[in-house]
DNA sequence: TCCGAAAACGTTACCGCTAACATTGCGGCA
DNA sequence: TGCCGCAATGTTAGCGGTAACGTTTTCGGA
């Protein structure tokens, strides 16, 4: 009883084609120099004239590898993991990797849905970017024993390998530099509120403490992320703070809605407010006046994070690494 | 000889510990009312015990079917598409399907590559956002025989099933808008050049003309769109033709950063110079002044695309169908 | 001429799951 | 009582590849 067949060309019709076992149709294709010349120029005629396209389902299966490797990142439409993306994409490419991405909308629970998604597909390593997991996905993933990297935030306690940047310094670092700037009453506005945002703040109180300055200037919400937030938040701070001379938002998005919001109020930045954001998005540097911020090595992160990943797929040793890539304080005319 | 087994949990050990066959297990799963109350619950108990993960590639390899469909986006940093891509998420996952995305690069060669690679992993259809691709991309999806929507703008001759909106039709609303506005001397500023806006350049071109007026003050640029540019072209423009009194960027990107180069010029905005932007992204609706644009139902296009895939999947008739989802102009505070 | 190793290719046995069909057991009904 | 039908479960035969190992061919050197 022959099952629906997908209609699909195989291995054994090429190697009906050619006269060779399918066997050798494989082997062609995965060592070309294990087979004659001969064969292999007319397995790859066939391979061209059928059409053919493996069938990657089957091979996983057998081989027990997919070359597929899970990327998990909290928002598409957020332009700051684009080229963490960017960065993981190309390297695993050149390994011959297939990157395959999900978002999970800041939610750990839709991360822990993910892994198991990911796993069900057979990927062969995850690349996430957060250190922080529900129990069950740190179940999922010490059990699958896969590589996995974590990205953008440092931890102490990495579950494998950890790429990413100090988030706190980073924070404090921007709140040392309005602090030598000669700013004096500087706010502090956060949305998402997710744990890098947390250490940031946390990092912006370190340095306006050590200065003794007042750290009541903090403005936050949970609610996502926008252009216009920024507006609101500076909005509401203006309110409550009227002296404030410096604000540092959490993000670029808050920093450049918060910059249009001075537009609208002619408030003259950086005369009578100065603004600083995080990131280092293209926008920073093509707004009037131009957006201070902290340039993030994103795409060195993905990068990096692809290098390690490829090196443990291909067999290093598992020991788990934390890499810190940095970050560089822009100085712009916002401030 | 044992192959060396994955370590992983399967469908066997289920069916062991619970003392069924395995069949009973995997009919649990996909058809859990065709089994008796007290195996099902005990095959759950089994299933949560064990953090069971069924393996996908070997039930799609059995079944035909990945449950997966392939999203080809031209850019990821491009927060055009990350609202399609969530209409698209949305509605195929609630079908029990898992969107795996890729993105070209604004390449049909590379759309052609992803198209190869993703029929090799066997996604069961194809959600693309351009109607153009290379002949071999035509000879794949012809022959995989895989429902396919194009999607974002609109064809004549679809492949399988093509929603989108009439970019040329919105290019020429737009100039029209301008022109009922009173402005006279309007230029169009385009980047990337690709086959949609090439089609709102030609819109523009055609409601100039209809009105009489010179579709000269025209500046292109095959290089990728960012905020930077946006200024840079608008500078060469303003140089070219110091009469122009309005400027149709091709995107909300150009706009803004046009917007931005005006503000470092102390020109007045819509006073000295009119702005229009393209999509309606949410820059738009924060800059000061806001920008007029065409808002383009992303969202809308992604869902649509999802229900209409969604349909065919599950068996629906197949005959080419276009579907347009219109657009609606914003005018603000920029003209 | 014969031997033996390497190159080239084939056979077998799976990977983990599911479609299709077969079997079992039980209640209802003539 | 015997037969039917249906619900619940099992058996079989793959899906399209690949690992491991077996067999044949080739060819240089003793």
């Amino acid at each position: 009883m022959p099952r629906r067949s997908s209609g699909r060309v195989t291995l054994q019709d090429i190697a009906e084609r050619v006269g060779v076992s399918k066997v050798t149709v494989s082997r062609c294709l995965r060592e070309p120099q294990r087979v004659s010349e001969t064969v292999r120029l007319r397995i790859e005629e066939a391979i061209e004239a059928l059409d053919y396209i493996p069938n990657r389902q089957a091979g996983a299966l057998s081989s027990g590898r997919s070359l597929s490797v899970a990327l998990l990142v909290p928002s598409i439409s957020n332009s700051v993991f684009s080229e963490v993306q960017r960065g993981v994409d190309e390297g695993l490419r050149e390994a011959g990797y297939q990157v395959l991405m999900g978002h999970t909308g800041y939610s750990i629970l839709e991360e822990e849905r993910l892994i198991d998604t990911f796993l069900a597909y057979g990927v062969d390593g995850f690349v996430l970017s957060s250190t922080r997991h529900t129990d069950y996905a740190h179940r999922l993933l010490n059990r699958a024993r896969l590589p996995v990297v974590e990205t953008m935030e440092l931890t102490d306690n990495p579950l494998d390998i950890n790429v990413g940047l100090d988030q706190r310094a980073a924070g404090h670092a921007i709140g040392e530099a309005l602090i030598a700037a000669g700013y004096r009453r500087i706010g502090f506005c956060g949305a998402r509120l997710d744990y890098r945002v947390q250490q940031r703040l946390a990092g912006w109180e370190d340095a306006l403490k050590a200065a003794g300055l007042s750290t009541q200037r903090c403005q936050t919400t949970p609610r996502p992320s926008s252009y216009r937030l920024g507006g609101e938040l500076l909005s509401a701070m203006l309110e409550h703070w009227p002296d404030m001379d410096a604000v540092f938002c959490c993000n670029d998005d808050l920093a450049a809605g918060a910059l249009f919001e001075c537009q609208r109020r002619r408030l003259d930045v950086p005369g009578q407010l100065a603004l600083a954001g995080f990131n280092g998005l293209d926008i920073t540097d093509a707004t009037w006046p131009t957006l201070t911020t902290v340039i993030t090595p994103r795409r060195a992160i993905g990068e990096q994070a692809a290098r390690l990943l490829v090196e443990r797929l291909q067999g290093a040793p598992c020991d788990p690494s934390c890499h810190d890539m940095g970050f560089e304080i822009a100085l712009r005319q916002s401030t």
